[in-house]
DNA sequence: AATGAATGAGCGTTCATTCAT
DNA sequence: AATGAATGAACGCTCATTCAT
């Protein structure tokens, strides 16, 4: 058992070294520059122990690509749950939503999720289950403001599919060009929108 | 000079051809996983015939960008440059832009550049040009319009940049799937958006 | 001491079931393409447990040849050993040989093992000796027989290799394609040779 | 036109640099053990110049039989044209059929073929067509002869697989230790294949 | 202008072997 | 006795680039 205990252990710990390592290159570099031995020296280890965790570097970067898009709902979810005051709140959150793209280097390695799934068949098909599980979760926030209580799902997402396209059009320009890309702006559009939107109700 | 002549046009023709096969490759593949052989081999040429014209693989990504992006804005510059009155000719204007946008396979050459323009100072240096001239055109277009003529330039360009930023923003949401990105909703937000923006004045 | 048996049991069965397991994979991927990991796995262990008991590859490789070739030579003597009146149950003999090679996967372990021993010469040593042996089981067997219990040893071995030389060849040929190899034949061959043989005496 | 044949022959001089080297290493090392590296190096070239001929290991690997296999089957041809007595003429012929054999280190790539084509299905088709292409080749041979001149197809072909068949387990016993493998006993066993089947008519 | 032979560095992956547990 | 984490050398293969023709 205590054997056990101490493989398991190492193992997580070099598995975790090798994510880490592998969202610093891969949003460094890009998947195809990002080669397996930058990842292993990187996380400290050599070519072999990464081939002990992962079958091969599109698996790593599916594993990735599903842990990082978890984890971000994961803590967008938690910034929206306490919003309940409309346009204020809100107008905090999606500050908030938008502060959060800008921490660890987020932008490289979310559109290199996406320009991979662009071509990549399997990495296509994650993306897409991760955006949907996005929108459900942004249509469920939309779900507990007063305004939108009563409206029917379909409608909500179509709402929350737009909010997402915003934001993320907004932190492509933000990548491009942080000058010219104004938070405030996006926030009012966005802000803007739930309220045209409540009105066309 | 006649042969002089003779040799300049080949010399075109095969320019043309090898930017032509390459928008095609890098579209399809990526800039990295896109060989040199690949694009000259789809263009009718061999290897040596590509290092005629290119001195590396960097200097065709750099010139094709140019190429294509500054293409591009001479195409929406047409599309809107008789917008007149506001609203449905408005409507018009920005269907045909995002129409354009699923001609030619152009968000994944799109998304290639602003994705190696976050990691090449090079390409990242091109990329913000082409983006303030396209930021530029689109606010001519806007001073164009009656509500706008008075605006300051400052306020325009900002007004601008949100547009593409939400026009990129459903570009990319309907490049990763295009069943839950809705064209007439986007462009009812930007409708709205300079209505919004007028009253404001 | 119980305890040292219990060891010993347990070692002796796990060193069983390698060297079985061995033969297996060395007969389906062949020495190069065999991993340790695969005949670990298919004894039902892991790598480590494998060095417990080789030293290396080429020592299992050397140690399941032994095995296999003087396993083989008294399974053969066994089948040889109550042949007592010619010609009929030598046929028989010669049929139950050629039959006893088709079992097991034979075929390619033991070109497995003639191929590496023309490169590797510890190998060849080893091949040598049982190649050797098996010539003197037949000899003895021969010397059983009638007609040529007068004969000279040297000649008897002499013999002895060519038959063994005649069924390798039907051997290899029944492996390259078993539809044009024809067992009957042969054994007609070697029984002729014995004929001959004898009034050549 | 000029160019294109220096180009030519340059190619076709590292083609066949290539080919004699692997030739060697194949039979020094194993298909296995013998890497790309070890065969350009040893013709002069690296690693990209393989590749420029042959798009695989395996394709160099049939390649290489199939032109070795061949070559061997005209040179035993012409050996065996001009032979129109019997006996003493056939024995000549049996004699340098054998005697070339050993020439050119033949025993370890055509084993090396044979095993290889145990496991690899690609390898094994091209190695049937080949074999019987030789039985072929024996056969009308035989047919050449005055006592076979009658024979059915049929019948001579199983002959003429046996004789093979003899040759290839005379030639292993050599391989494996050449002081017990008798020339001049083997081919007494084919020539007196040979009269018993004449007789047998 | 165009070809294509040649290079050399690099990449993803495998695997025999070691060793702490 | 058995495990399994880690290594490091190798291998098959690709490709941007050079250069003689």
């Amino acid at each position: 058992m205590e054997k056990r205990n101490k493989h398991q252990i190492k193992r997580e710990l070099s598995f975790e070294k090798l994510m880490e390592a592998s969202l610093k290159i891969f949003a460094e570099k890009g998947y195809d520059k990002a080669s397996i031995d930058d990842i292993a020296k990187e996380a400290g280890y050599t070519k072999g122990t990464f081939y002990l965790h992962f079958s091969s570097k599109e698996e790593l970067f599916l594993k990735l690509m599903d842990n990082r898009l978890e984890s971000f709902k994961r803590q967008y979810f938690e910034v929206f749950s306490y919003v309940e005051d409309i346009e204020e709140s809100l107008r905090r959150g999606v500050a908030l939503f938008i502060e959060l793209t800008k921490k660890d280097n987020w932008a490289p390695i979310y559109f290199e999720f996406c320009v991979n799934s662009m071509r990549n068949p399997v990495i296509k098909k994650q993306m897409i289950v991760h955006y949907h599980s996005w929108i459900d979760m942004v249509t469920s926030v939309l779900k507990q403001l007063d305004p939108f209580k009563e409206c029917e799902d379909t409608q909500l997402k179509e709402l929350a599919a737009l909010i997402i396209a915003i934001i993320d059009g907004y932190h492509l320009q933000y990548s491009i060009d942080p000058s010219i890309a104004d938070q405030n702006r996006i926030i009012q559009v966005i802000i803007q929108l739930l309220s045209s939107f409540k009105s066309g109700i």
